[in-house]
DNA sequence: ATATGTGTTTAATATATATTAAACCTAAAT
DNA sequence: ATTTAGGTTTAATATATATTAAACACATAT
């Protein structure tokens, strides 16, 4: 299961002291440039002092970190921009469907994701 | 189709009026006091010099006016509070199914949503 | 004529969210 | 002993989003 009980910083500081111990790149001050925040702003989100930053940068610190974009956007509090778009534009027609599969596990899920899959590849 | 050309601020101020015809209590002020939002506001948002209201009001409005709240969401460029919810929790497990639709058309879509009911009723 | 109801406009705020510069305090390297 | 690199703290803003009070103009009812 992917249920993670740390929140977004302790995630983000995790992770990033781990790959700093073998890549300097990974210090506070360097990382926060590399994804356009100021260390100031990463210091106080990954101690949980601050609200993760908007979603855009939270994709590129997950995408840098090499983890889950979902995982953190959601501990973030954030909907992944891909998504939203789509729901922008459809909501009205995708919200019977998932309302209708919110309350089936993660693997009844998967098997319909399967089931639409193959549909799809015959035609 | 569900394909209304008009502007959030079209749709109400036309379903409104309307409304208005046999009802007094859709006059611009009440009904914005019965939303929950100055007459001021839903002037200019009627008329689109302002942006809609939050969600939640926009959910309102719907309601009070009896029509699809999805599409006045959608006009509004907000997202449905409850999908937004189930989403924050369960976004690694419902994007790949909600990309995997995302490029279908609503009757297919329609199509996966019966399929899902069925199998629903047989456990 | 005036009070009442309608929608509009002007002129600002309110509120929440996202964010930073600069000074600071270490510990390690020179 | 001092530069360097690390992270922290103080003290504010910036930015976008959401929102309003009060005065106005016009028509209709009294």
């Amino acid at each position: 299961m992917t249920d993670d009980k740390r929140t977004f910083g302790q995630i983000v500081r995790d992770t990033r002291l781990n790959l700093r111990k073998t890549n300097a790149d990974f210090s506070l001050r360097k990382f926060a440039f590399r994804i356009g925040i100021s260390p100031t702003y990463l210091s106080k989100a990954e101690t949980d002092e601050f609200q993760p930053p908007r979603a855009e940068k939270v994709v590129r610190i997950a995408e840098e970190l090499g983890i889950n974009k979902f995982v953190l956007l959601t501990k973030a509090n954030h909907i992944d921009p891909g998504l939203k778009a789509i729901l922008l534009k459809r909501q009205s027609e995708l919200a019977e469907l998932i309302l209708l599969v919110s309350d089936m596990s993660a693997d009844q899920i998967s098997v319909i994701v399967e089931a639409i899959r193959k549909s799809k590849e015959d035609s």
